[in-house]
DNA sequence: ATTATCTATAGATCTATAGATAATGC
DNA sequence: ATTATCTATAGATCTATAGATAATGC
């Protein structure tokens, strides 16, 4: 058995100026790796040091890129919201289209465990209003349900969803269970049929709400 | 402004063997202090100064009724569960009842968001194998799992099911529906009606599905 | 001059051990 | 003797600062 950690990581650069490549490049590399530890091991769990050696620098020069460790985090935050959204390459659509575009999303989730895990892993230490990801947390929750709202009140007043629609409730329930299907399937990724079982809830929606 | 940590903590007592009150007490007191506290802060967040403190003890006093930090946790999580079980004071019954024992476990959740943050912080944290609320983690989810497929395995042979009815599938939603609404009434406990939300889930289910 | 990297290290924090002190209970 | 508590402290870890070194780009 070797020393150190098991990934073997990039091999560092000697002092000075490398020579290609700018700074972009190893910014990518960090924030990569970065997401990786915190959805491993948390914000808190993760240190600077780990994500400097999965990065392949020292963590001084982890710090010369991210000036402290909350930085990090919110570009780490930034870039999974924009990966998610380029995720499948499509609008979210109107009305009940929106709960297909929301299928889709999941299913692509199931190839995305890092991303997904990223959330869950946040998610938890983020209800802590002190966290650095509380309002991060705030944030996303918020998009999702304007998203599901604005889908069901474009049905309801387009006549393609009945009037007693309880939108609130769907919003929340929507939401609730793409979340908890995340916590299961990350724990038992083949026991779990993620992607089978929220197309089932769509299903089931649209059956009883759809006219 | 006073020094110290804000909810003035029990002022700690002097060297040697106190009068009164066994062990038990002390550690009862420990118990819900670091309870307290690995909900807010998650395990790794929560230090043992702080549970010591909060407990009224030294941290190294606390190390006397708990060797170290992971058999802290695991004695919390032992309470937790215990405290989770003791709570309505009524067995889960049988077939369809026991969404009905749920739903009224889902509703005295909401009077009790210690224990319920306890679980959603620990849970996110836990996804990671390593961790050492992993296993507790597994069993969690496998007890609920099984009382809820245990409900429907009965209703079927009793006839009170539709034999075609999801098992697995409502399991997982039933399950990810009570997780994913804890995670959304912890952030914002004013603006989500989560007994509510169970309950029409759970009606949803036997509209369905009840023969 | 700017940028990227490193070494050295300070300062804080955190867990856990060693061992003293003192009261209880036999 | 046992139990409960404390003080002192070691050893590990973690974030962040100071400042040296060297390459690039103007």
């Amino acid at each position: 058995m070797t020393t150190g950690s098991d990934p073997r990581p990039r091999p560092r650069r000697g002092r000075g100026r490398p020579r290609g490549g700018g700074g972009a490049q190893t910014k990518e590399r960090i924030l990569a790796a970065a997401a990786g530890l915190f959805a491993e091991s948390g914000y808190r769990g993760a240190t600077m040091m780990a994500v400097a050696e999965a990065a392949g620098l020292s963590q001084t020069g982890l710090l010369h890129h991210f000036p402290d460790k909350e930085r990090l985090l919110a570009e780490v935050l930034d870039r999974r919201d924009r990966l998610d959204e380029m995720a499948i390459g499509e609008r979210p659509g109107r009305g009940w289209e929106r709960f297909e575009y929301l299928r889709r999303l999941v299913e692509h989730n199931t190839t995305q465990p890092g991303i997904v895990r990223l959330f869950t892993a946040l998610a938890g230490e983020a209800i802590d209003p002190e966290h650095p990801a509380h309002e991060w947390l705030l944030r996303h929750h918020r998009r999702a349900a304007a998203l599901i709202r604005g889908g069901l009140d474009e049905a309801v007043a387009a006549g393609t969803a009945d009037p007693e629609t309880p939108v609130d409730r769907i919003v929340r329930e929507t939401i609730a269970l793409m979340d908890g299907l995340q916590l299961q399937w990350l724990v038992d990724p083949g026991g779990v049929d993620m992607a089978g079982d929220f197309a089932d809830h769509v299903a089931n929606l649209r059956t009883r709400w759809e006219r």
